[in-house]
DNA sequence: AGAATAGTGTCTCTAAGACAGTATGAT
DNA sequence: ATCATACTGTCTTAGAGACACTATTCT
């Protein structure tokens, strides 16, 4: 079979919106681009992508897979198509198409310091849906629609527990979707609701402190969030 | 600039999964591969997509919607998209990806009879997530993920209301519920969500027949659905 | 009157919202 | 004892589930 295709394929790309909660802000990985005088964007900060290596990669999934060990070192994150963009000038050398992916770090897994001094790789605080840097390509409406998607899976699913370090005690667990969804929930409604789910594992262990200890827990499961059958109120 | 990537682009497509119920039951639109030789699952039947058009379509979202008006002669219908697959072998000429989306047809805008004599075009009842054809390359899984979408947003949103005609009754709507979950519902819930979430205007017409008159709804938007807090109960 | 479908009344149940109250550790 | 945080009790409210009941048209 020759030439299927009349025309020329578009680039394909695989961009990460990579996600912790760091400092008690929601934060976002990203890279510089490189400086060179034929790259687009040189020098500007942009989220982690780059091109599908159809070479190297067997799947967009493990595209994404790929480039997040690259960068974080972390191999089996919370994983999870945003979607796919493409039209002819969001990338000034032509026609791209980009698969966006967003992950959850664990906030005990993440690999920088915040704000740390790599010149070329850092984590920046989510205002709103956006981040302080000026971001290359189309990346600021990526980011944007990547965290609204978080934020309205928030409302309904255990998500945020993938921001989690292993063990973690309930009020944790609040403060963690309270920096997801930038808003306070009640606390007797949220354990209600966590408690009975049954996706927690309570652990023989408690956390200690210079108060009442509180019960530590782990997922039962690490791989899927479970959905809640209603969103949290207002 | 030239040659930004050492590797060869993969092929990108569009998919379109067509929805619309059609004689109470929940219907795509599957058309026929040619039957060239050097033509992948020649004569099979597939979902309608293809390359995209790097000269024409200005967009992915573009690029949908001229595959589903070339089919169906719909421009404006609700369009979502699905996702994103890419991998080597998913298609038997090389690495290739495709975006999925999929569109809802009112009921009364379905240009082909529900299983018509058209030799390369049909409408074909989903069953659970597959339909009665063999589907080429990877569409049943792509199916499988548009109707598990579908029917996951049904359970929280107005979605059902794209399938609709102009006008309508609620027992019509709830009708096109019940079809597209393949569940009953409880009429009383039924009503008081749908009328208490505003997003249908009551007409001062009412639908007559052998038995009480109904009141008559529209839209009030015919380009986004509405979000409930809850999803239904079992 | 009877058939057929539209639409309501009402009781129960679940889970959230509000928020006060109790529990248990460190100092 | 006091502080700090963990955790519970309980009243209210919103909306769903169940299902019987009433309403309005046609024949």
């Amino acid at each position: 079979m020759v030439n299927p295709n009349p025309f020329p394929y578009p680039m394909s790309m695989v961009d990460v919106v990579i996600l912790s909660v760091l400092e008690g802000e929601l934060q976002v990985l990203l890279v510089r681009r490189p400086a060179g005088e034929r790259e687009p964007f040189p020098g500007a900060w942009a989220l982690p992508g780059g091109f599908v290596d159809t070479a190297k990669d067997q799947s967009l999934e493990h595209c994404a897979l790929r480039k997040l060990k690259e960068k974080t070192g972390i191999s089996s994150p919370y994983l999870e198509q945003v979607g796919s963009w493409g039209g002819a000038h969001r990338d000034p050398r032509g026609w791209s198409t980009t698969h966006v992916y967003f992950a959850l770090l664990p906030i005990d897994a993440s690999p920088l310091q915040p704000g740390g001094n790599a010149t070329d790789i850092r984590w920046s605080a989510v205002n709103g849906e956006k981040v302080r840097e000026k971001l290359a390509f189309d990346h600021p409406m990526l980011l944007k629609h990547a965290i609204q998607r978080l934020r309205a899976k928030v409302e309904y699913t255990s998500l945020p527990a993938f921001l989690m370090p292993r063990e973690f005690t309930l009020t944790e667990l609040q403060r963690m979707y309270e920096v997801v969804l930038g808003r306070e929930l009640e606390k007797k409604a949220f354990r209600t609701r966590m408690l009975s789910a049954g996706f927690l594992e309570p652990l023989s262990k408690q956390k200690e402190g210079s108060n009442r200890p509180a019960q530590l827990f782990r997922l039962r499961d690490r791989s899927n969030p479970i959905f809640f059958a209603r969103t949290f109120g207002r």
